[in-house]
RNA sequence: GCCGGAGUGGCGGAAUGGCAGACGCGGCGGACUCAAAAUCCGUUGCCCGCAAGGGCGUGUGGGUUCAAGUCCCACCUCCGGCACCA
């Protein structure tokens, strides 16, 4: 009884895919190239998860398709291997991550391979491979040797930095810290995000809303020596380059957002002395004119930042951050008490209290006062913690009839309101705030101008009198690249230590050929309730090592986990050269990558620190493009099943949906329970009940996690495969549904069941498969079938494509004869699909495998047109009947036929036609009176 | 609050401004069978009607058009992201 297997047929042909290399890619490209690209997973403890294939054989069947029409196709895997969770597990269980994180791997790739998937498994690859780890230390050494030069906007090596005489004449420390000051990897003393509970410090990116995004412990701010990244250098490019990419344009959008690139101007704001201010400030005034614009200001003025200059008269008084280094300075004897003890509370509190006050301002009066540049007032300085010492200067001048947060701490303060710009065409209503463009009032000479003008013409007044400049500000903050923890990549770097084991804070490079430095057995890897990371503790000939006559101590912080998936997609191109970090032949020919898909949750983290990291390497001729990803799709998040949720109360009665309250409680309720009524669902038996109906994200809480070695167990991977495909768009966010599962190798079945004889006892041909040639209307159905299906491969449009040949298989089963001429080329562009199926079949139609590298059938455009189309008639747009005409039939020829329709001459009878609507090809409208 | 995305049968979904609901699930009916499963065939948006046929129908309300799920305006709901960035 030979039935479809999967579990006979999907071992078999993998382990010939495998036996036969099939799917090995050649070192350079033999034709046209596609760079076909999987995000690689994280391999955790628990296992692929069902949202892992989705995007895997989106990109399989574009990889096969693309292999089949005879393209180079570039379709590797590997593993993003270091990183927390592996070591938190680690330290639960004692198993050295490498250990776990091995074992994991191991599932992984067998989960994989058992999915059938085409990767050239030779290119595979882990971050935490020794090779691998040397050349993420290599591209951490260009970073640390390359210097961002702004005017020609780009990254060069450090030894072309111009050294300022002034430098030069501080010997050679001083140079040698002028440089540390401008490369793209520094170290700084800033304040970081401890977090206790992880043992380590997060990255801006990581913490979210004061609380970490792994695991949501609490995390508080520390000063602590870091290493970080200048990616905020190439903000603009990073912004700029997105241009030309074919990614979606939320994606886009996303990291334009977080980039946050603003312009606008700097202004400095003479600080009014106790005595004889206007004096001095003529005299400051004056001297600004001649001596213009200081690149930093001093310690007489507090300097703004400002994305509006045009509302510089609207100004009603000024804000610096808690943090903000002139503070102490500004404060009067008067008021030192309050600002001090604003200042501390300030400190306590974390980000979250920072952002959950949002609404509601605080601040302190600081006794000082600035001048106005221009008109000369007087203006009082605040306190708040509303401005970020984070941002811009740290200070800002404040226009509160013309900003929201301004207005809310002026309206708090009883401070005044001054309103310099009005909408062009409309009356302001009192109460509104009006922060769009306008046109200038009250403000002085500038009255009158459009508020793009008003802008560009103070910034270049405020700059020709010495007293501004134009600027540019980003929200994207320096990447904070080290982490106190022991599973990543450690630093190729070390500390120079003096005779008394102290460091000297000179940092020297492990040079290019001791790479890569490996992570020591260590015992007790686990974090420290310190910061002081778990390398520290180790031996001390891997801690210290001595280089010409000095001593060094290695650096104990390790990378992030983000910086092996930074660079993992050119090493794929050449994973196993001992030279080179990728040949440039190699590079040369296969980027960029022509096809990226996987998760939206790495929109901005991964997308961007990989992106900066290929132009630094870009800038510094190691590869060939600017931009490593052309185009990007975002495969949509899987949820579990859909579920009816209904409430009871504590004492058992059913409560209605809509009004449940907080002490009611959920429970499933089955499918067959529940039944629809007008817009909701309800209990079946007590339909005043409404039930909730929702699918939810998977999670082992909710226990409505699929598996899908269970999947593969009972259906086979075909089945999983085409599954997830048909599902619905690519992109969406769809649940997951058991019987979809069924329905879909239903399909597989019958495909089967075309071929095969499923009575004979062994596996035969089905005696309705013949060799006569197909009628036309079957050779219609195939080169239809196989236009579509390529059609809808080439726009990601796989749901549609299997709804194709659902369609064919049904043309097909009833057949008495099935012409081998269409069932063949069938089997061919279902292979991308279903791969083991479609080998299996194409064996047993005697064919010579593998169907796989079999060419892409063409279609041949006759058989895409009918010689006659039926066409709907409408009378007022409403369908009245349909005729038959030839399928060339112009809008005359149409009209007429219309006419003619027995049913059409009935109901236009008596009427008059005030209008012919006709379309060739498309229908008929008679547009009539009455 | 701001920025995205989405609302179409019982469910997942399909539809260059031109026949709404392809395809699949589920339901109903039939064939095969002693029976069931499997398989195959038919049918299936809602309402009225014995039927022929008619009416209604793509979140809500307006608009443009011979014609709107699709375009425009306003609103509602859900999902995702951001959140004092001056």
């Amino acid at each position: 009884m030979p039935r479809y297997e999967p579990a006979r047929i999907e071992p078999k042909w993998q382990a010939w895919w495998e036996a036969h290399g099939t799917f090995a890619t050649p070192r350079l490209p033999a034709s046209r190239k596609r760079y076909v690209l999987d995000m690689f997973p994280y391999p955790s403890g628990d296992g692929l998860h069902v949202g892992h294939p989705e995007g895997y054989t989106a990109t399989d069947i574009v990889a096969r398709f693309e292999r089949m029409r005879g393209t180079s196709v570039m379709h590797p895997m590997g593993f993003d291997a270091f990183g927390l969770p592996a070591e938190e597990h680690a330290i639960r269980t004692g198993t050295p991550p490498r250990e776990s994180t091995a074992r994991n791997i191991d599932t992984f790739r067998r989960q994989l391979k058992m999915l059938g998937f085409s990767y050239d498994w030779n290119r595979e690859l882990a971050t935490t491979d020794p090779e691998y780890v040397r050349w993420t230390q290599w591209i951490f050494l260009v970073l640390h040797d390359t210097w961002f030069d702004p005017v020609e906007q780009r990254g060069r090596p450090i030894a072309d930095l111009p050294i300022p005489p002034e430098v030069e004449a501080g010997g050679e420390r001083a140079v040698a810290a002028y440089r540390d000051e401008h490369r793209l990897a520094y170290q700084s003393e800033a304040p970081v995000n401890w977090c206790p509970a992880l043992g380590t410090v997060l990255a801006n990116e990581e913490v979210v809303g004061g609380v970490s995004e792994r695991g949501g412990h609490p995390v508080v701010r520390i000063p602590l020596r870091q290493w970080m990244l200048r990616i905020t250098s190439y903000a603009e490019r990073l912004e700029r380059e997105l241009d030309g990419l074919d990614w979606p344009a939320s994606i886009k959008k996303l990291q334009c957002d977080w980039i946050g690139r603003s312009t606008g101007a700097e202004a400095d704001f003479f600080i009014a002395p106790s005595q004889d201010a206007s004096r001095a400030f003529n005299d400051w005034k004056a001297a600004r004119a001649v001596s213009g614009f200081p690149a930093r200001p001093g310690r007489d003025v507090l300097r703004i930042y400002t994305t509006r200059p045009d509302t510089l008269y609207g100004v009603t008084f000024m804000v610096v951050a808690p943090e903000h280094p002139l503070l102490d300075a500004l404060t009067t004897e008067s008021q030192r008490d309050v600002v001090t003890a604003y200042r501390e509370a300030a400190a306590r509190k974390s980000d979250l209290d920072r952002t959950d006050l949002a609404c509601e301002k605080t601040g302190v009066f600081t006794g000082a006062f600035v001048i106005h540049p221009l008109s000369g007032a007087s203006i009082p300085v605040w306190v708040a913690d509303y401005v970020l010492a984070t941002y811009g200067t740290g200070a800002i001048m404040a226009v509160p009839a013309h900003d929201t947060r301004d207005h809310e701490f002026a309206t708090t303060f009883g401070l005044d309101i001054i309103t310099v710009v009005e909408p062009i065409d409309r009356v302001v209503d009192p109460d509104e705030r009006f922060t769009g463009d306008g046109r200038a009032v009250a403000s002085g000479p500038y009255t009158g101008l459009a508020t793009r003008a008003c802008i560009a013409r103070v910034a270049d007044d405020l700059e020709e009198a010495g007293l501004g400049r134009p600027a540019a500000n980003s929200k994207l903050r320096d990447w904070l690249f080290s982490r106190q923890r022991f599973w990543g990549e450690p630093f190729p770097i070390l500390h120079e230590l003096d005779d008394a084991g102290r460091p000297t804070g000179i940092v020297r490079p492990v040079e290019e050929r001791e790479l890569p430095v490996s992570l020591p057995e260590l015992a007790d890897f686990r974090p420290g309730q310190t910061p002081d990371p778990p390398l520290s503790r180790a031996p001390a000939d891997w801690l210290f090592v001595e280089r010409d006559g000095r001593r060094y101590r290695r650096e104990t912080n390790t990378m992030p986990q983000w910086a092996g998936s930074c660079w993992y997609y050119l090493r794929f191109l050449d994973p196993r050269n001992t030279l080179h970090f990728v040949d440039p032949e190699i590079e040369r020919a296969w980027m960029p990558v022509d096809l990226y898909i996987g998760g939206a949750e790495h929109a901005v983290l991964h997308l961007l620190y990989a992106r900066f990291w290929h132009k630094v390497l870009f800038d510094r001729g190691h590869v060939s493009c600017p931009e490593p990803f052309g185009r990007l799709v975002n495969q949509g998040m899987i949820l579990g099943e859909m579920e009816f949720t209904g409430y009871r109360k504590a004492e058992g009665g059913w409560v209605s949906a809509e009004r449940h309250g907080p002490d009611d409680v959920g429970a499933r309720v089955p499918a067959e329970q529940v039944e629809k009524q007008g817009e909701h669902f309800v209990l079946r038996d007590a339909p005043s009940i409404r039930v909730e109906s929702r699918a939810y994200k998977m999670s082992k809480s909710r226990g409505n996690v699929v598996n899908p070695d269970q999947v593969v167990r009972e259906h086979g991977a075909d089945a999983l495969r085409l599954y997830e495909m048909f599902m619905g768009p690519l992109e969406a966010t769809k649940p997951w549904s058991t019987a979809g599962v069924g329905g879909v190798r239903g399909f597989l079945d019958r495909c089967w069941r075309l071929v095969v004889d499923e009575r004979a006892d062994d596996v035969r041909l089905a005696r309705q498969v013949v060799a006569d040639p197909p009628s036309d209307e079957h050779l219609r159905e195939i080169h239809r079938t196989i236009a579509k299906v390529t059609k809808d491969i080439e726009a990601l449009s796989f749901n549609t494509a299997i709804a194709r040949m659902m369609e064919f298989v049904n043309v097909c089963t009833p057949l008495e004869k099935r012409s081998r001429a269409i069932l063949e080329p069938f089997i061919v562009i279902l292979a991308p699909f279903a791969p083991h199926l479609a080998e299996e079949l194409w064996e047993v139609l005697g064919k010579a495998a593998p169907v796989s590298l079999e060419p892409w059938p063409t279609v041949e455009e006759r058989w895409l047109h009918d010689e006659t189309v039926e066409v709907p008639v409408q009378i007022r747009g409403k369908l009245r009947g349909r005729i038959v005409v030839p399928a060339g039939a112009d809008a005359s020829a149409l009209e007429a036929a219309a006419r003619t329709d027995p049913r059409i001459t009935e109901l236009l009878a008596g009427r008059r036609i005030v209008k012919v609507i006709a379309v060739p090809g498309r229908l008929v409208n008679f547009v009539v009176e009455g």
